[in-house]
DNA sequence: CCAATTTTCTAATTATCATTAGAAAATTAC
DNA sequence: GTAATTTTCTAATGATAATTAGAAAATTGG
């Protein structure tokens, strides 16, 4: 055997990768077995030699996607150098989070957009792995938030929530190439910690008055 | 005919009720006439008298959640006294955007939950009302920037997206009665306006540091 | 109350789709 | 090269669900 990878093992990628993305585009329910059978160059009745069931398959697709988000955000805080600043910790973390959702993301996509809409039962199982992510990023802000760097006065819970949110409806408008993933980290930052108000609207004290760029 | 509505009318509108909350828990194809006709207390063909078909009801269900958020948030304007501030005017339409999508809001919530799932010729239709609620608000930032309220060297339209992404978001994790929509504009706010950063934080130079509330 | 009309129900019909069984093709090991 | 094994295909099967037609029931106007 010359290939590192079995036949078999490089059909079930095919097979993992045409379903992520199709059930990302049309939905868990709306996705055929024959369309994702078509999108991997096979036909439906093959798909069984390596899943036992549509359902199976979602879950494997929903299992790497979350993993891989949750990975890459553990990891842009292991790779932080000593002296970062939570700031900066903060930035790699909506870095890592948007550059999987977006770059590589059919998985990560999917199992953010279709969640609200798959079995019971496969819901019931996706829930501790995304308690289990939700948990990385509540260390995240707790810890900035102990290190003096966030207001003591917010509901950390609700700014993760929202947080979250900013960042994982991005794949209902990300448009790749339109618009860098950079300049969306440096936007969620700046909302974030800094805020966008001038220093008149801080103040609240402004009044309507021409003034462009 | 004593009562104002026709028995028609009331049909109709228990069946758009049944619907738009069918379709936001389970999705767009996940969701049978069968359980629609059950939840609105009826057989499945009796739908037919009221709607040609699974899809005519579909429209008629987005096309009511786009326009009662449009429409409360354009209240939220119009009902602004004449010397707000820029500041209000934008907490004014967030808590419009947020009552109208968690507090009467399967029809809203549909409309943006199960949007990227529908079948093309549907969404193709909807794509000029969503774009108009984007430009509502598009207007709403943008003469918060002009008036001077907001920094002028941020790319409003992001800002826009990611706020909305933040808003559209707490459909899948608010739950009534647990979080309460008036604290949820606050934050959005705080979060948009003023940032969460301490002002240590906002120079970035803070250490780590035990600093308890 | 009665006839016309509106509304709802029941019982097909048809299409689609997940799943299966067994045959064919491809791959591997010798 | 060939037999065994793995992988894929083809052609059912059975279930489910949208839709329809015509019968029943409810409502309305007189």
């Amino acid at each position: 055997m010359a290939t590192e990878q079995s036949k078999s093992d490089i059909s079930r990628t095919r097979i993992l990768d045409a379903a992520a993305k199709t059930f990302r585009q049309k939905g868990y329910a709306a996705t055929t077995l024959n369309e994702i059978a078509k999108v991997a160059d096979m036909q439906a009745g093959s798909l069984y030699y390596h899943f036992n069931s549509k359902d199976e398959l979602l879950e494997e697709v929903l299992d790497i996607g979350i993993n891989r988000v949750h990975e890459a955000v553990e990891e842009s805080q292991e790779n932080m150098p000593a002296g970062a600043s939570q700031r900066e910790r903060i930035r790699a973390a909506v870095d890592a989070h948007l550059t999987t959702l977006l770059k590589h993301g059919d998985y990560t996509s999917a199992s953010i957009s279709i969640f609200a809409q798959i079995p019971e039962e496969i819901r019931q199982r996706q829930i501790p792995k995304r308690d289990a992510f939700s948990a990385l990023w509540r260390r995240i802000l707790g810890r900035a938030q102990k290190a003096g760097a966030l207001r003591n006065d917010v509901n950390l819970s609700m700014v993760r929530l929202l947080l979250l949110g900013a960042l994982n409806w991005s794949v209902e408008w990300h448009k790749p190439g339109k618009t860098s993933i950079h300049a969306m980290t440096e936007h969620v930052c700046l909302m974030l910690l800094d805020g966008i108000s001038t220093e008149e609207g801080i103040r609240g004290a402004e009044v309507e008055r021409e003034e462009v760029a």
